[in-house]
DNA sequence: CAAATTATTTAGAATGATTATAATAAATTT
DNA sequence: AAATTTATTATAATCATTCTAAATAATTTG
């Protein structure tokens, strides 16, 4: 645990939300200004190895990490964009069952309007 | 419909699979010299649109292209790395049930072994 | 605790996938 | 067929991310 992990944890847990590396560089440049670019991927990588957090990855858009460990899904918003967590109850257990497999891992993201973008059109 | 779109759809449809645009791009040159990087990502991205074929992205590796383009799931090798199709039957109204919400698109993306990697190891 | 080893960070260049630009060619409309 | 739109080519550019080598910091060992 270096300084510069010690600083985007930090960063990460103090923002909650769904990261680019970028932003995360930014926000902790502003309490660590030495710090570098590549410092910052190669923590996100080694943090998400360890499942410490999570990658969230779409096309044409650079990946996001997301600080919560505990495997979730996501919406990302078909109107503005955002990435929302969403909760399925045992959803891993579901996909098991249903396909007869050993899941190690999975990812889904679901492509809708959010809450928020619903709410301000009504 | 472009000869160099008529042969990229070809190239697709005669090799079953997951392609990435590279891969795609040399299928095709061999059959239309000419074609370059750029309409091969042109007509991929138009087509994705269109949903005359689905897009996978996985990060740290380029898109994929998948010339079905009627929803289904993916499984991604933990072993071979290959993505393999599954069909979870009426899985966007399962969604749409449980999170009461109205699902426009979904990927879902599976890490665990494949059957042929299950099967080489026994 | 000092010395030695190992892992991490820095600085900067490099890579690789993808997109942008401008010019040409093809397709479609009038 | 001329005019307009759309797609393709050639090439340069962009952007996220990784690599390399050197320097620094952290950890282990004597």
């Amino acid at each position: 645990m270096t300084k510069q992990r010690a600083a985007i944890l930090k960063v990460m847990a103090e923002n909650d939300g769904h990261f680019t590396a970028e932003e995360i560089f930014t926000k902790t440049k502003a309490v660590y200004p030495g710090i570098v670019r590549a410092t910052i991927y190669n923590n996100l990588n080694a943090l998400a190895q360890e499942n410490q957090i999570r990658r969230i990855c779409q096309s044409g858009q650079p990946d996001r990490f997301d600080r919560n460990p505990i495997p979730h899904e996501h919406i990302i918003c078909t109107q503005c964009g955002e990435v929302v967590d969403v909760w399925i109850k045992d959803f891993k257990h579901k996909l098991q069952k249903e396909l007869h497999l050993d899941v190690d891992d999975y990812e889904l993201v679901i492509h809708c309007k959010c809450e928020k973008c619903k709410e301000s059109i009504a």
